[in-house]
DNA sequence: GCATTAACACGTA
DNA sequence: TACGTGTTAATGC
C-alpha cells in the first residue's frame, strides 16, 4: 500500500551511492555555502558533489555506519532520528531544503549516531568527507559557515530539551515549526514551509489528526495560516515562546 | 482526560 | 485519480 506507514527504519532500506548522479547547474543555487568559497575551492567542491534521489522512508544514513558524506537537502524533507532499545523512535529534528547535516561526524571521523530517513520523495546532495576536510583546512568562508552551522545547532538542541519537558502537543507542534522555520539553518524553506499534517506528526511524534487539531489552534492565535500542503508563519517568535493557556487555576 | 486508530466525505493538484 | 484535509466514532492508557 502506498499508504503505508514507516515508523521504524527496521524495513527500511539504504540508500546507495551507485544510485547517485554529478549535480546539475540550477541545483547549485540551493546550495547556502557555496557562494563563501572561492573559484578554486568552488570548483573542486562541484566536481565533487552527487545528488540523488530518495524515496518515502528511505534511509539517507543509518546508525553505526561509517562517515561518507558531508550531506545536504536541495528539496524534501528529511527526518533525523534514532532508536531506543525498545524500539520508540526519537525524533531530534526535520531537515527541510537548505538543510546541512552530519558535519560533527564528519569532523570526528566517526560513524553516524542518527539515521536520516526521507519523511516524501526529496533531493539530497553531499561532498566526501575528504572534500570536507580539505574545504576546512583553507577556506575562512566555510570554517565561518560550519560554525554558525553549530553554532545555531546546538541552540536548537537546547530548545528541544526544553520542548520535551512540555505536557502540552500544541506546544511541541509550535516550537518544532519554529525550529523547521529557522531561517539561518534552513534558508532554503522560505516563507511557505511545504509539510503535510502526516509529515508533521511522524516529526513530532503525534496523530495526523492531534497535528490537526494543533495547527488550528495556531492558526487562531495568528501564528500560522494553514494552507492545501503546507503552512504559512506569521509570528516566529510566537511560535518559538508558544505556551498553552493554563486551565484555571486552583 | 487525552491521544490514538479507523473510517468517511470532500476539496485540490 | 491520488493525495491532503477536516471531522467523527470507537478504543486504550
Amino acid at each position: 500500500m502506498a499508504t503505508s506507514l514507516f515508523p521504524s527504519a527496521l524495513q527500511a532500506s539504504t540508500v546507495q551511492v551507485s544510485r547517485s548522479r554529478a549535480i546539475l547547474p540550477d541545483e547549485l543555487r540551493a546550495i547556502p555555502w557555496l557562494d563563501r568559497l572561492d573559484v578554486q575551492e568552488r570548483a573542486r567542491v562541484v566536481h565533487d558533489l552527487r545528488v540523488v534521489l530518495v524515496e518515502p522512508g528511505e534511509l539517507v544514513c543509518r546508525v553505526g555506519r561509517p562517515v561518507t558524506y558531508w550531506f545536504g537537502v536541495l528539496d524534501g524533507l528529511l527526518k533525523m532520528s534514532n532508536e531506543t532499545a525498545l524500539g520508540m523512535p526519537i525524533t531530534f529534528t526535520g531537515l527541510p531544503p537548505g538543510g546541512w547535516f552530519g558535519e560533527g561526524t564528519v569532523l570526528k571521523r566517526e560513524a553516524y549516531r542518527y539515521n536520516i530517513q526521507a519523511l516524501r520523495r526529496s533531493l539530497v546532495t553531499g561532498i566526501t568527507a575528504g572534500t570536507f576536510h580539505w574545504l576546512l583546512d583553507r577556506s575562512i568562508g566555510f570554517n565561518r559557515y560550519v560554525m554558525m552551522q553549530l553554532n545555531e545547532r546546538l541552540a536548537q538542541f537546547i530548545g528541544a530539551r526544553e520542548i520535551d519537558r512540555l505536557s502540552s502537543a500544541n506546544a511541541r507542534v509550535a516550537r518544532s515549526l519554529g525550529a523547521l522555520f529557522h531561517p539561518v539553518l534552513y534558508p532554503g524553506v522560505g516563507g511557505l514551509l511545504r509539510i503535510t499534517q502526516q509529515e508533521l506528526g511522524y516529526l513530532v511524534g503525534l496523530s495526523r489528526q492531534r497535528v490537526n487539531e494543533a495547527l488550528r489552534e495556531l492558526q487562531t492565535a495568528c501564528l500560522i495560516h494553514v494552507e492545501y500542503g503546507g503552512l504559512r508563519v506569521l509570528d516566529l517568535e510566537g511560535l518559538r515562546s508558544y505556551r498553552d493557556v493554563e486551565a484555571g487555576a486552583g
